[in-house]
RNA sequence: GGAGAGGUGGCCGAGUGGUUUAAGGCGCACGCUUGGAAAGCGUGUAUAGUAGCAAUACUAUCGAGGGUUCGAAUCCCUCUCUCUCCGCCA
């Protein structure tokens, strides 16, 4: 949500601002309705306080046993006026809040300006892809053949885009998510959180995904929503909070299930596990004070490739153009993992991790403030999230990087550990049902 | 799911229609006092908005939203959260 003053006072920084985001024009029919609003409260206000004059005036009188009648009548008057007033400032603030609680967060001057993912800017690669003396499969061919992968099962319980994991692929989920949690909580420093899976459509507007995203998220008949990240339950955390500046930096970490409905990915990558309507995922949030959070965003992007790292995955890091930068987001790193299973072998990379800094475009949206210490004054806390990793696509990730000619896949080392100390999965095929 | 009791400032807590401009206390900040501290005394201590260059004035907010009234923390309705008991349940 943006600073309305902002936009008055900077109308034309404003708009070529949005212009980026392909929205043109915009403030002028903001600041109309923001002036009519506000003439609309001036004179509401002198009325109020004219009123309530009166109607102390009343009471006085009553008490010394007086005449009212001819003041009642007036401040009835004074009412009617009111009525009509109070329903042009909602019927104002409603077009006015609609207008901005859609529009998206203003991008960081670092942001490249660009039309599609052909134009992020690659920042940095890492690793050496692995080269194979065979052709290398990719992750659905490899888990159908030792049966640990599912889609079949899944369809029949749930539908297109559910996998049914068994065996040592449920293991293996099992011990990434162990993994990522407990380098973010012992070397990273974050407070582990469990949060609710379902939230109120509260917390969904406080982190940008309602009104505008509904589509993308599932409803359930309460009210409440399945979580497309824990990103929303976690920033949420500090809604409607004064916070003491001590409080600052919060930094936490979640292992959650993410929901998502793909609405507008309809034929878009069908095949296996990269884009499913369930998918499992560690998430960092930080709250930190606003002369922090550029820093902190390259601190926890670094904290993503570390996971990364110590798997031995090879990657690279892009900055995400105008047009691929999210809705709440002022400035994201991608970080895409090299997948050598994919186009018939050729191997691409796709994301697996979004590191985004949204300023105080949530804070604002969700009320969420800090005192400083010495000035005493109220400032809005800076939110910034990143997935530390998406465990779905890392499991795709490990599999097709991994994979022997058998087929059979090594398991990195940093993992063995939350594995049995199973150092080559997938050897058996008859192990399932 | 059923029954009941509640939600008042940073915290505790008074307040059942008009001297409430939310009493009183605690905490916090500053000042006086002191060799220094404590105690004591005094002053101050919410958020948002509107008008104004500003000092300042005004408006709104007592869980949220409606309603009644000249006037609502107080009365009515809806919702929400907390607590107690019962039922069900991992």
């Amino acid at each position: 949500m943006h600073n309305i003053k902002f936009i008055r006072e900077n109308s034309e920084l404003f708009d070529n601002e949005m212009k980026k985001r392909k929205i043109e024009g915009i403030s002028k029919i903001i600041l109309d309705l923001d002036n009519k609003l506000r003439s609309f409260k001036t004179k509401s206000q002198v009325l109020q306080n004219k009123r309530n004059l009166v109607s102390k005036k009343i009471g006085q009188l009553i008490r010394e046993s007086k005449n009212v009648s001819t003041l009642q009548e007036e401040v009835k008057n004074y009412k009617n006026s009111l009525i009509n007033l109070e329903v042009s400032i909602k019927k104002t603030n409603l077009e006015l809040d609609k207008i901005l609680i859609n529009l998206p967060n203003l991008l960081d001057n670092e942001v490249p300006i660009g039309f599609s993912e052909k134009d992020n800017k690659l920042i940095k690669t890492w690793g050496k892809k692995p080269s194979f003396e065979f052709s290398p499969k990719d992750h659905v061919t490899i888990g159908e053949k030792f049966n640990q992968m599912d889609f079949k099962v899944g369809a029949k319980l749930s539908g297109t885009r559910f996998v049914l994991l068994k065996n040592e692929m449920a293991l293996l989920e099992r011990a990434l998510t162990s993994f990522m949690i407990d380098i973010n909580v012992l070397e990273f420093g974050h407070l582990e959180v469990s949060p609710p899976y379902l939230v109120n459509s509260e917390a969904l507007i406080g982190t940008g995904q309602l009104p505008k995203f509904a589509d993308d998220l599932f409803k359930t008949e309460s009210d409440k929503w399945l979580i497309p990240t824990a990103e929303v339950p976690l920033t949420n955390i500090v809604r409607n909070e004064i916070l003491d500046e001590d409080k600052l930096p919060i930094k936490l970490v979640s292992h959650t299930p993410c929901f998502r409905s793909e609405a507008g990915a309809a034929g878009k990558d069908t095949r296996g596990m990269i884009r499913q309507h369930q998918f499992s995922k560690v998430e960092m949030v930080s709250i930190v004070k606003p002369d922090e959070s550029n820093q902190e965003l390259l601190r926890l992007t670094k904290c993503a490739e570390k996971i990364l790292q110590k798997l031995k995955l090879p990657y690279r890091v892009v900055i995400l153009c105008s047009e691929d930068t999210g809705f709440s987001s002022s400035k994201t790193f991608d970080i895409e993992v090299w997948l050598p299973g994919q186009q018939n072998g050729k191997g691409e990379f796709r994301e697996i991790s979004s590191c985004s800094n949204c300023k105080d475009f949530q804070s604002r949206r969700m009320n969420a403030r800090f005192r400083d210490k010495e000035t005493k004054q109220l400032s809005f806390v800076h939110t910034l999230n990143g997935s530390c990793l998406a465990v779905g696509r890392t499991m795709i990730a490990i599999i097709e990087n991994y994979q022997q000619s058998d087929g059979s896949v090594i398991v990195p080392d940093v993992l063995q550990k939350y594995m049995y100390g199973k150092k080559v999965i997938f050897l058996d095929q008859n192990e399932n049902f």
